[in-house]
DNA sequence: TCTGGGGTCCTAGGACCC
DNA sequence: TCTGGGGTCCTAGGACCC
């Protein structure tokens, strides 16, 4: 229908480093990690600055590896690491201005997380116009809130979320349709978004490693090792996605998950984080403005990492916390039962989900 | 000093109904 | 006495994303 779609992606550099690094002076031109607390915590992070990405540190990584990091930086004399929790507060307030300074360069976005969004710029005469919008953006940005953006600009969302991330920090890339597969084809098959690490590590035993060996692949190929998915591959290996924009989705679950201090087996401590978790995910519901669910999801998360769950589904909406307590109180039964927790493994979490909501 | 917490989507199998 | 096929709902698990 859109022959000439011109669809952009923005991306906040660092995000939640960055802010901290532009709210405290002191931080400037020094490492930042912000995530779980190095000292205390089991975790991971969340982000890290490019001065901390210089040390190996990247989000998701497990903190104590970051400390180790540091550490070993500030060992060679090199400045440590300042290891920050966050503040989501904090960055939820600076992502609603970011989405309103979009919102003012373009007449369709579709938020994505809190650092992210795609933005329509179909409207611009040319890809020249669109470049043009795209750098008053992130002019407005850093004028306005002293932060950087990357932004990709492509015929489709697919390409866009590819090009924002090309050229990082502070990048602008253009691929025109015309430029699609040449783009493409040199990157590695781990840069198309929804290939991770299990579905990347079967193309590398297959041979496969460029977006340019998994273009050579043949529909049936992709679909005799992938299925369903594997037909996906094949059209995003083509530079083929989505144009259409849709903004305001319809949340469909609300959870709480906590990993303990320590694994454990205690039964009344694994039993009140649980109630605990309840109430808070009644709460997190009404702050939604949803007010019932049909389905309970029960999570336990073994010291293996082994994560088993459990789900109800009542026959009617239920409103109550105390609703919900019940529930999960059954659920969590059989965790305990000797026959079905033979090795008496400890427990590492434990989440509770709503779904069905209404 | 192994692996968070918030989600979404997909698959596969079983129950049940017509 | 043997046993279809489609549709829908539910549970459990897993991959992936930010």
């Amino acid at each position: 229908m859109f022959a000439n779609s011109i669809i952009a992606h923005l991306d906040m550099d660092a995000f939640f480093a960055a802010v901290e690094e532009r709210n405290n002076p002191r931080f400037a031109g020094k490492p930042i990690a912000v995530g779980a607390d190095p000292e205390s915590g089991r975790g991971v992070l969340s982000t890290a600055n490019y001065a901390a990405r210089k040390y190996g540190l990247h989000s998701a990584m497990p903190v104590r590896k970051a400390w180790q990091l540091s550490e070993a930086a500030r060992h060679r004399g090199e400045e440590p690491v300042i290891f920050l929790r966050g503040s989501w507060r904090t960055y939820s307030r600076i992502s609603q201005k970011i989405m309103n300074h979009i919102q003012a360069h373009s007449p369709t976005i579709q938020q994505r997380g809190v650092d992210e969004a795609y933005f329509d710029l179909s409207h611009t005469s040319s890809i020249m116009e669109a470049i043009h919008v795209a750098t008053e953006l992130k002019n407005a940005i850093k004028r306005s809130e002293d932060l950087t953006a990357s932004i990709g600009i492509g015929p489709n969302k697919l390409i866009a979320k590819i090009a924002s991330d090309h050229d990082k920090p502070d990048g602008l890339t253009v691929v025109p349709a015309d430029a699609v597969q040449s783009f493409l084809d040199p990157l590695p098959v781990r840069t198309i978004p929804g290939i991770g690490p299990k579905a990347g590590e079967k193309l590398r035993r297959l041979n496969i490693h460029s977006i340019y060996d998994l273009r050579a692949c043949t529909l049936p190929e992709l679909h005799y090792h992938f299925g369903k998915w594997g037909e996906q591959m094949y059209e995003r290996a083509h530079g083929r996605g989505s144009t259409s924009l849709v903004s305001d989705r319809v949340r469909k679950s609300v959870g709480r998950d906590r990993t303990f201090g320590e694994d454990t087996l205690d039964v009344n401590y694994v039993t009140q984080k649980c109630m605990a978790l309840c109430e808070q995910a009644v709460e997190d519901l009404h702050q939604e403005e949803l007010h019932s669910w049909r389905t309970v999801t029960l999570r336990v998360r073994f010291a293996d990492f082994v994560t088993r769950s459990r789900a109800h589904t009542a026959p009617q909406a239920c409103v109550t916390a105390a609703q919900l307590k019940l529930a999960v109180l059954h659920l969590l039964l059989p965790f305990f039962d000797h026959r079905e927790n033979a090795e008496q493994k400890q427990i590492r979490l434990v989440g509770v989900r709503l779904s069905k909501l209404r």
